[in-house]
DNA sequence: AATAATTTTAATCAATTGATTAAAATTATT
DNA sequence: AATAATTTTAATCAATTGATTAAAATTATT
């Protein structure tokens, strides 16, 4: 498969997913990537033909890594509360190796929003998961509130986002250093886990 | 006071504002603000020196008022449970205003963190808040769950926050036009806070 | 081995950008 | 009213940026 010499064009690559997640499109010169890649300029445009055509298939690879894994975790055949669980450990997992992903993410939608149709249809994967179907019978047989799954959602994403887009400010004002702050964000992954599955779960003390 | 006739220097402040909170810093050119404002583009270097001087006047009213409100909220004469609630009322309404905000505090936080530096020392501010002597009374009276003020407000800047961060996603995922999603954003805030009061206060059911 | 196709390089382009300047216009002071 | 100080303008600057080009180097094909 990919051996020691990676192409001239994963190199790349891979130097625009680094800079691009770090500094954004509008903070990002294609000589930086060059640079990073440790390449000629000129190469970005023979193998992408534009900085825009090169962000785009960035854009694509990230946004897909943003919501795949969540997709794969919202169908597995475990019990609601075990998936609730599962999401909130995959999020945190993901967000550990690529930090910047959220805010890139949340950015570059911003800058241009009709980036995100070309990719999936959400809605529609979403609605249709089993995860929807899960908690629309949870609801029926009151195990859980009554609540919609847009909601749901945004409780698991928000609670877990924050966290990593906002360690330079909480690190700031809390005075931790990089271990602290990975110990604080573990005890706060377990509060949110309590806390979302208790709200939810009426019976739950 | 501020009569009809804004000076010049009020002008680019407030085109300054408006197109840095829209665009960052990287994404804005001088020229960008000076047409905002319908001035000279050689103004904005006369009254501001610089891009970098005009952006750092803006970044910090904005951090100031991303944390102002929030400190005066936590340092009402009111109960721990209306402070949460009032707060979370807070926070929403500001982003209803500007909704840019929260976005233009953490990019730019990550743009250069030494810039938090200069303004307030915020972790004095909130250790010595009456919300965080509330909380070690309530603690300690078992009235809420053993927790740390940095947990409890990570909770809901980050339930908030990324309510109108996220928007443009929402909007596109779940098919929402604005109004809808005013709806929604509203009925989020009533699940915010039953589920942060709940989860905090242990007799709640 | 000779030739063709592909990849890489250095040089260069035009457009944009933050900033400066000197003159013009306006406002304040005497 | 005359003069001085301040503000505004248009023109211009050097540096940076995304992109192109033609030649050189490398690799693949015959």
């Amino acid at each position: 498969m990919k051996c020691l010499a990676k192409s001239a064009e994963d190199k790349i690559k891979e130097a625009a997913i680094k800079v691009f997640l770090e500094k954004g499109f509008d903070g990002t010169t294609t000589r930086d990537i060059a640079k990073e890649a440790g390449l000629n300029s000129a190469l970005m445009n023979y193998y992408f033909r534009s900085k825009e055509k090169l962000f785009s298939s960035v854009f694509e690879e990230m946004l897909q890594l943003f919501f795949k894994g969540l997709l794969e975790v919202l169908n597995r055949p475990i019990s609601l509360k075990e998936k609730i669980s599962a999401v909130i450990d995959h999020d945190f997992d993901m967000f550990k190796t690529k930090p910047d992903l959220a805010n890139f993410i949340i950015n570059e939608l911003h800058r241009n929003p009709d980036r995100f149709f070309s990719v999936i249809s959400f809605d529609k994967v979403l609605v249709h998961s089993v995860f929807a179907q899960q908690l629309k019978l949870a609801v029926e047989s009151k195990e859980i509130r009554e609540i919609k799954i847009e909601h749901v959602l945004l409780l698991i994403k928000s609670n877990i986002q924050f966290v990593f887009q906002g360690k330079v400010m909480t690190c700031k004002i809390w005075n931790m250093n990089d271990s602290q702050f990975e110990e604080f964000a573990e005890n706060h992954k377990v509060i949110i886990k309590e806390m979302i599955i208790q709200y939810l779960f009426v019976s739950e003390k």
